[in-house]
DNA sequence: CGAGGCCTTGACCGCGGTCAATGCCCGTGG
DNA sequence: CCACGGGCATTGACCGCGGTCAAGGCCTCG
């Protein structure tokens, strides 16, 4: 497992070393090349990654046009989560952006050590939060906020993905053409 | 607590009956009189309830303008949650429609009920995985479906709800103004 | 060099928002 | 009992945001 998660992990819940060392065994290093997929809609996910490195993205098809709903940085989940929770098929696809690094743990495993310790409950649950809290600002954002609105508080949130995500992701994670994205940067930049 | 709420706790983790006794105590009934709030914005929301009997909604207020996010009917959850879990002031209003009657229990209630026992940690990620669950899915809709589409959703999920909930608030639900809700019915019913 | 992917630009237009008027229902008080 | 007023739904007129379609420019890569 890697440090970075240790530490997100013992932020979240009072680990020990042991426990640490013990839990490691259910984690595993998956690489997904740029362009593969890391879950896909129709599947059921039953695993969840926590990304090393590299970028990828979520995003589900309805009648042949794609929306994006998140893009995963170093640091961030990555899971189907409706369809990780409720072991049903997933709506929404993950894709690899550039060559990415996980380090995930499949539903089994992650349900072992739910019981096996009531701190992987709390590690859990605050994941869960965390994405449902995400959610929940995305959507008061697509919902009372202009198409312009939305780009700039894109740009504050996220700058450095203005830089490498194609902006016809970002028109579609904003919910918006590429079109409009591109005439309301015009409007920024004069 | 509630013959119902029993039940519900009961689907989710393998309780006894003394497990249930023992936690009943951390809950309460609270009563709110229709127009009354259970959250208000601006305030930290520290309790969750269950609601019993009656309706409440729960919506945001952004440039002045109401946006329902959710009805809350009986056997379903009321609580401000992202206040709930960060313990930051609340962006939402939970406001009851009809004079409604909750279970009710409050955070730190709720916390010792995580540390006392498993499985209630187990109950605690169940709820929030359901308020995803329907977050996202109300998400899709928005973004991918029109106007109309949207209200045909909303008749098949919740017939009850058009005939006791104003119109403007159902508007407010599903992202359009009463106007176009007013035009939507009239194309359906001719 | 050509091809294909991505971004931009222009022309057009329709969905749905806003504003304002009207109708309807119902509770309240004269 | 009726008059009035307020809350809610509908309707009409208008219009702007943002979607669609199509064309053109500009990369990069084979």
């Amino acid at each position: 497992m890697d440090d970075a998660f240790i530490k997100l992990f013992r932020s979240l819940a009072p680990f020990n070393d042991t426990e640490i060392a013990e839990a490691s065994t259910c984690f595993d290093t998956e690489l997904v090349r740029k362009d593969e997929y890391f879950c896909k809609a129709g599947r059921i996910c039953d695993k969840m990654g926590f990304v090393r490195s590299g970028l990828l993205r979520s995003f589900y098809t309805i009648n042949g046009k794609e929306t994006t709903t998140f893009f995963q940085t170093p640091g961030s989940v990555a899971t189907a989560l409706a369809s990780f929770l409720r072991r049903k098929p997933a709506l929404e696809n993950i894709q690899a952006m550039e060559d990415s690094e996980l380090v995930v743990i499949s539903r089994e495993n992650l349900l072992r050590l739910y019981n096996d310790n009531w701190k992987w409950q709390q590690v859990g649950r605050s994941f869960i939060e965390e994405y449902y809290i995400n959610m929940e600002l995305r959507m008061i954002s697509l919902q009372s906020q202009s198409a312009l609105e939305r780009y700039k508080k894109f740009l504050k949130e996220y700058p450095e993905l203005i830089q490498t995500v194609p902006l016809y992701y970002i028109a579609s994670y904003l919910g918006m053409s590429p079109e409009t994205l591109s005439r309301m940067r015009k409007t920024i930049y004069d």
